[in-house]
DNA sequence: ATAATAAGTTAGACAAGTCTAACAAAATAT
DNA sequence: ATATTTTGTTAGACTTGTCTAACTTATTAT
């Protein structure tokens, strides 16, 4: 098994390709706040247990291994996220922190009963996906708001950012997962974007928003 | 805040300390299965942090502090096996190691919610008392099974080995938390027990078991 | 094309928590 | 009362995960 730290650097490993395609150490020093000597040395140690296959200088490549050993801690925290919220009625901006200390938990018991409470899920609360038992995930098929076209009906589907301040936001302005609403314009000076609520009421979001925002067609 | 090795040398600490009276860096280094040098080197730096008052080739005191400490972990381990068992029906076999782990997280929101979700419950599902949120205890007027005279109407309080085998036994013979019986005869040979439930069924339990059964008058 | 900048590596230090070996103090047994 | 055993401490080494300083390779900009 691996230690909590090593559980952070696979996750983070994961998160990074799946967001940036290709990972260097650069970033994976960037995402953990570790600095890059020290990432190096934990790649080093991660290429002998057969999670990463590394060479100096060039980009770091996830094993299936890692990969799927990454996908099965991602899955505690989503199913964590998922029960904080639909069981224990937290606000889906509360249980990023509580969810990154439970994923660390050995209890293959514990998640599967939750897993079992919540009917199974197949998204934790912002939307993303939760990988199977096996570590296996299919990614779905969302857009971001900000590539979308005018006039089309959309379905918020999920968010890309989960921080407290973002989520927060989007309470206030009652955008929850499943709201359906409109691309109504979009400014070509700043970029900033339209929608209209089904109730004829309309909101304007800035490029930073619907950057973050994932819809399907609604 | 202290780091989850020094949450586990604290914990033990303080059970040994119910347990013991006394206790020495042998007995710690034993309950933790870290060497004695070890042992004594933490102990220094606990002393330095206030948790315990540490005089060379004397036994361990916890100071007031370090107590208080101690039993905040020991809540959040208690309140976690009540839910485990409450909420999401595991046996009060199979939830020790799962609370051991879930013990160390950081996040009062969640101790709390879980707490409001039990009702404020004041004992663990094995009937040890659950310390308040300030780290007051009260220890319970249970007495041992093995201690009691002949005749008396008891009911079962708590255990006081929570091992999975010896759960198992109990569960076996449908010896729960409540359950009300006579104790019958006790076997000077052995100091062997005989009880007889309600419904006249009798059983007979070793000093072992009776020695690890806490009773209230029934 | 070369200078400047960014990214990556090597080497060596440090803290936390563990160990073993050797020695010291306290408790126990005859 | 003294020898033996048990308990406790000191000293020094090792591992994991971190850092800084110095150097190297790759990328970018002029």
């Amino acid at each position: 098994m691996h230690s909590l730290t090593e559980e952070n650097y696979l996750k983070s490993l994961y998160n990074l390709a799946n967001e940036l395609g290709e990972v260097n150490v650069h970033d994976l020093s960037n995402a953990l706040s570790i600095k890059m000597p020290t990432v190096t040395s934990m790649m080093k140690k991660f290429a002998v247990k057969g999670l990463v296959n590394y060479e100096s200088y060039r980009p770091l490549r996830l094993t299936d291994t890692g990969r799927r050993e990454a996908a099965l801690i991602i899955r505690k925290h989503r199913l964590t996220e998922m029960y904080l919220v639909q069981k224990m009625g937290f606000g889906w901006e509360e249980v990023h922190e509580i969810a990154e200390q439970i994923e660390h938990i050995h209890a293959p018991e514990f998640f599967a009963r939750m897993d079992e409470m919540l009917g199974f899920p197949i998204t934790d609360p912002h939307g993303s996906p939760i990988p199977d038992a096996k570590g296996n995930i299919l990614l779905p098929e969302y857009e971001k708001l900000s590539g979308c076209q005018p006039h089309q009906p959309l379905k918020l589907a999920a968010v890309l950012n989960t921080g407290d301040d973002f989520l927060t936001y989007l309470n206030k302005h009652d955008l929850r997962l499943g709201r359906n609403f409109t691309l109504v314009d979009r400014e070509p000076f700043d970029l900033s974007i339209q929608i209209q609520f089904e109730d004829g009421r309309t909101l304007t979001l800035s490029a930073a928003v619907s950057d973050k925002l994932l819809v399907v067609p609604g």
